[in-house]
DNA sequence: TACCCGTGGTA
DNA sequence: TTACCAAGGGT
């Protein structure tokens, strides 16, 4: 696009969002901690899916100063379902930084704020330009692929090149005052009228400065990620219980799910034509110091998560003696309590299936028919 | 730099 | 059913 045309480019695209935008819980103040907590959530993850998150967190947490206060693991049950945990923990450390060495007041440097964990330059890009209206340019799933089609970049827009260019260009676009409604406006054409498969061109009130409509390559631009190669992996996870209690362990740091409480889960052989029982038994001896006998497998889940697809076996199984081995963080925990700890979500599906078979057990006290064993003593 | 991190919607 | 995608960042 030619810069002689970016001042009237910028009127068309204003007057459509005027029109057009939607109205979204984020849009309607330049709080920059609603507007950071926001746009956290919204780090690879569908606006329809953050709304109800975002309702629930400011309820609880209405200010950074709450935020700071909290236990990591009221922020991680609030988190739950939302994927990519690491964010929950990391808009944790950013809130004590902002509380201890900025008094509680939001940075408005685009350098403090991308210093903060888990903001990155999209994200300090996106607080400095709608929170304080600073010529920040942003760079996200949107506005790479709008920027791309307006220029015509046919590269790979992940590329060296292609990043500088895009950062280039988005930086160039912008007014010396409005620069947080343009953003906004910006990516908002990305989101609803230049998608990524049929962008709605026709009614594109920019499309007259667009090369891949002049050119009509909208289809083959920008360049698609490459394709992400998926592992099949098989795993059990055991509830052991002891009494009327079951045992959760909190996920570590350096795995999937970390900081989320789970049942004792480890992969297996994928190889599922026998299921190798005294295998289960000693690595669940090796991982908790608890000895254990097997009860019946209860459910079966199939979880994709980015590039893997697991088939999870979930078990049943009786503490006969042992002690819990002290490198972990364990909770016996009744069924009825589960609702209190942060779980994934395979483990939330493993834990209400134990619920219903208690309730069953109720159900069908003479336990004649019933080919399950009774979770009941 | 390449890889890791989750979940749900859509065609 | 599968493949792709979403307001990315950390290491």
């Amino acid at each position: 696009m030619n810069p002689a045309d970016y001042s009237s480019f910028r009127r068309k695209l204003i007057d459509w969002y005027v029109d057009r935008g939607r109205d979204l819980p984020w849009r309607r103040n330049h709080d920059p901690y609603q507007i950071w907590i926001s746009e956290i959530m919204l780090q690879q993850t569908t606006v329809a899916a953050v709304i109800p998150y975002f309702e629930r967190f400011l309820t609880q947490f209405p200010t950074v100063a709450d935020l700071a206060t909290a236990e990591e693991s009221e922020i991680l049950k609030l988190w739950e379902g939302l994927g990519y945990y690491s964010r929950a923990r990391n808009i944790h450390r950013a809130a004590k930084v902002i509380v201890e060495q900025y008094s509680g007041v939001f940075p408005t440097e685009l350098d403090a704020l991308q210093s903060l964990p888990g903001i990155g330059r999209y994200t300090a890009g996106a607080i400095a330009s709608f929170a304080f209206d600073q010529r920040a340019p942003i760079v996200e799933a949107n506005t790479l692929r709008l920027y791309c089609r307006l220029i015509g970049y046919d590269g790979d827009p992940r590329s060296r090149d292609g990043q500088e260019r895009l950062w280039r260009f988005a930086e160039d676009v912008l007014p010396q005052k409005g620069s947080g409604r343009l953003n906004q406006a910006l990516m908002e054409l990305g989101a609803t009228v230049c998608s990524v498969r049929e962008p709605d061109c026709e009614s594109c009130p920019v499309h007259s400065y667009c090369q891949t409509f002049r050119e009509g390559t909208q289809a083959t631009i920008p360049q698609p990620k490459p394709k992400t190669v998926i592992t099949e992996t098989t795993e059990v996870s055991i509830g052991i219980r002891m009494g009327s209690k079951f045992l959760l362990r909190k996920r570590t740091s350096n795995e999937r799910w970390a900081g989320l409480w789970d049942f004792v889960r480890f992969e297996i052989e994928h190889a599922a034509s026998t299921f190798d029982s005294a295998f289960v038994v000693g690595s669940v001896l090796d991982r908790t110091g608890l000895s254990i006998i097997m009860g019946p497998q209860i459910a079966v889940f199939k979880h994709s998560v980015t590039r893997y697809r697991i088939t999870l076996k979930c078990f049943t199984a009786d503490r006969v003696k042992g002690r819990l081995k002290a490198n972990e963080e364990w909770q016996w925990v009744q069924p009825a309590d589960f609702n209190g700890y942060p779980l994934s979500v395979t483990a939330r599906q493993f834990a209400e299936q134990l619920k219903q078979q208690l309730v069953n057990d109720h159900e069908t006290p003479k336990a004649g028919k019933t080919k399950k064993r009774s979770l009941e003593h």
